[in-house]
DNA sequence: GTTTATATATGACTTTAATCATACGTAGTT
DNA sequence: AACTACGTATGATTAAAGTCATATATAAAC
């Protein structure tokens, strides 16, 4: 973890983070209270239960959410990426932090203390507004999540994690939008799926009998989208 | 579903909602524009996929938030009780209701409609802070429900809906807090756990047999309350 | 009170997915 | 190249939970 200069108001990150919503002046206090770290592939930002001391920003790469349980097995409650934005909610809701954040590629994180952050959060409406917004887009998120925790098979929410991914890390740049943009081992998608690492392993194995998907090294191809969706769709 | 009349002044549900931070002219402007009505056990406040008119406040009564699949089963995302809010998270979000409002007892419950609330929201920073707290708190919830459903077994979930339910249902005036204050027929326990019917009946009367709860009536009562936390417990 | 419908209960059976075991492939190390 | 570690793959077996069938209890309707 090695601390870098990052200013806000040139952040890459800002045009699709609350940043763009900020003031030259507010952005310029974010950038002065701020502290930036490069974090390599695997290590982790911050733990569940620990009390948040600040919100972060990443300002490149990609992390995962995830909450652990007794045997050590992992669930990935969700992903964030480019200017997204780790902590805030326990912040908000006074509460520890229910999940761990875990790089799955490279990534520079900065770290805004807390005061900073409700500072601007009191100050600036547009910011509260946003915020107020995508929470709420959040939460409608994690009720569909609920709902096909509940009621969709385990291949039902393998088509739907497959599609999922796609969309999530589209790369603008990448010409082939089918392959998808992030590497996970199986047992990360079987930690989003909510099932056991072999069950994932078969499936896809059955997927790509199918002609559904393709292994290309470690990247998966979709091959039929419209096969997936329907199989993401059969119960709900 | 008969029209009555309540005064957001000097409503019950007042004291635990975010009409508690409001001033006096702003609950008479509340009081002045909202529509109340009585829905009986079963009826239906709101349905999902439909856009979202106003805001919606139990004064009375207790209502189960419901996602339905493709063949009419339903899951249960969660419950409101008196001076509980629904309908703000699409509100907010700009999005289509997520989930359907049923009334699990009998409901007196008010309409306040959009420009209202958003306007109070606009306003009052007491109770935007009060919103966004919320908000944050209910993802936390949400994301442990997640987990939950991704890795305990449905006995274990099943002991964790007991628990819930008891606690959530606490009733004030109740000597007894052993007895689950609500009445829910078996298939929507089922729809809260995320199984069939018939494993719920089934995980009852074993949880009996081992003098875990009774069932009294229609009623269940918690015999021994640390065997449910520690059932619920021994994954996650 | 009798009929009808609905909820609860239990048994038999099937399906789904987890677990355990083992083999192979790939990448990094010495 | 041989060793090690780890991820992927596949088979065999077990366990968990779903489904189907049927019986009984409870509540609602006539």
């Amino acid at each position: 973890m090695q601390k870098i200069y990052l200013d806000c108001k040139n952040c890459d990150a800002k045009a699709v983070s609350f940043l763009s919503y900020c003031t030259d002046e507010e952005a310029e206090i974010v950038s002065a209270a701020k502290s930036c770290s490069h974090y390599k592939k695997g290590q982790s930002i911050f733990y569940e239960d620990n009390i948040p001391l600040g919100i972060y920003c990443l300002s490149k790469g990609a992390i995962k959410l995830t909450r652990s349980n007794k045997d050590g097995k992992e669930q990935i409650i969700r992903f964030a990426r480019e200017g997204e934005f780790l902590g805030y909610r326990a912040l908000i809701a006074d509460e520890p932090l229910v999940a761990t954040a875990t790089c799955i590629e490279d990534t520079v994180c900065c770290f805004v203390p807390k005061n900073v952050f409700l500072e601007l959060l009191e100050k600036n409406a547009q910011i509260n507004k946003h915020m107020l917004k995508s929470l709420c887009h959040d939460l409608g998120i994690a009720d569909e999540r609920i709902q096909s925790l509940a009621q969709k098979s385990v291949r039902e929410r393998l088509a739907e994690t497959l599609l999922f991914l796609q969309k999530t890390f589209q790369d603008d740049k990448a010409q082939d939008e089918n392959l998808i943009a992030v590497t996970l081992p199986r047992e990360d998608i079987a930690n989003i799926v909510g099932t056991a690492t072999e069950t994932v392993i078969r499936l896809l194995s059955e997927f790509k009998s199918d002609k559904l998907i393709d292994m290309e090294g470690k990247k998966i191809r979709i091959l039929n989208q419209s096969a997936l969706e329907r199989i993401s769709h059969a119960s709900v």
